[in-house]
DNA sequence: TTTCTTTTTGAACGCCGTTCACTTATTGAA
DNA sequence: TTCAATAAGTGAACGGCGTTCAAAAAGAAA
């Protein structure tokens, strides 16, 4: 019975080479003003084959949203595994979390905002069930990791898991808005300083902000710079 | 020529009630779910004419942004003249002017978040030029006063105009990000905290972040319930 | 080859933002 | 009051797009 197993790697296959069109097409020209012809043409097919591999536009892009938030959460992983070998600062990490986080919701970002706003009703999602399920959870899969990097943290002052997902809430939020508003205007072209004295600027006002105050003199005095190479995709 | 200038008030008067129709219907099904013929209902006239007022659906929310924007700019102004009448602490200032953010936000976010869209080219968007311009030049006059309030405010550490500025954006980020995921998340229903519960943490943490060290045991120190009354709109 | 199943197609459908030919109302002058 | 001229208002028609579907093409099993 190979065939059947052939065939359901080709269609995975074609479930991935569909979704990989649909993204260099939303890439280039946004969400809504990609039409479906456009990604079936990008994908070399019909328009109404797409509909055999996902329910929706809106399912896609889901897909690709599930697709991203996996991937930041192998980066993250990956980052807090690292900084525990190398015992850097709690700064230094938070600064590579939020580039890996930058890096992330530049591409990805727009599924994710449309998602928050499906919430609200915005459009009346017809998206796989099981898609959304696990996009929820490994997102919470990550809000849990930095939790746990807080409450291992020695510099925070955050004292149990209550305090520390607070906090989570918090640079989640922050990495959310200030994102939004570097990229949404413009790729920061509003502000006069850089992406990464952006992020760095951030970082260290809000590490004063939810470090012990024996640490914020340390904090002060940790330059720009400190960002590790990261692993281009 | 009294008649020209009835009919030009009548013509506004029109445009305002397309308008507050418009808002009602967007604000109960959502921007996208909402169609012409329902505002043309709720506004009792026909499809065409909503044309002879605005150029397109997306200028009508350009045009509801900016009442917004105008809304709380002045919310923004009557909080820091109050503030300094009664000399209060610069934290007890940042929950007001968060909370104001967050109230103006709830209804007018989704306007926001398309219009930054709009800058990414999600949708080729026909506003008529003025009304942006303007949005624009009332949200670059917030942030120049809540950036005048730090340079004013000792509590800061920012000590000019540019490093101010940083802050601001920070502050701004931090706000539209939270806001994003409080509402975004059906409204705190992820969260245990309540929303006057959050927005008091958030600012707390960030005054830490932002004030000089010796204010830091005193912002601390303050707790919850620093709320002035606002007169609800 | 033949039969049955699966894959693939693209024309057709319905919805919606937008336009336009047309009707109705209003105005100022005769 | 009547009459052109202009403005305000209507809703059917248009074009584009997401979605569906009947039918064709391809593939598997016999």
């Amino acid at each position: 019975m190979g065939v059947k197993e052939r065939k359901e790697r080709e269609k995975l296959q074609r479930s991935q080479d569909i979704l990989e069109a649909a993204r260099r097409v939303f890439e280039s020209k946004g969400f809504l003003n990609t039409t479906l012809q456009d990604v079936a043409k990008e994908a070399e097919i019909s328009v109404g084959l797409i509909y055999r591999y996902f329910q929706s536009k809106e399912d896609m892009f889901a897909s690709l949203a599930l697709k991203g938030a996996e991937q930041f959460d192998k980066d993250l992983e990956a980052t807090l595994k690292k900084s525990l070998r190398k015992k850097s600062s709690a700064q230094h990490v938070l600064i590579n979390i939020a580039k890996a986080f930058f890096d992330f919701y530049s591409p990805y970002g727009e599924y994710f905002d449309m998602l928050l706003y499906s919430y609200k009703g915005l459009k009346q999602v017809q998206i796989q069930g099981s898609t959304l399920t696990r996009l929820m959870s490994v997102t919470l899969g990550s809000l849990d990791k930095l939790k746990t990097f807080i409450v291992d943290s020695p510099e925070f002052r955050a004292k149990n898991d209550d305090e520390a997902l607070q906090v989570v809430f918090l640079l989640w939020g922050i990495l959310l808005g200030c994102h939004k508003l570097f990229d949404g205007s413009g790729r920061g072209h509003l502000f006069a300083f850089s992406r990464e004295d952006f992020i760095d600027q951030v970082v260290q006002q809000i590490m004063v902000g939810i470090a012990k105050s024996e640490h914020h003199s340390q904090v002060l005095e940790e330059k720009n710079s400190l960002f590790d190479e990261r692993p281009t995709l």
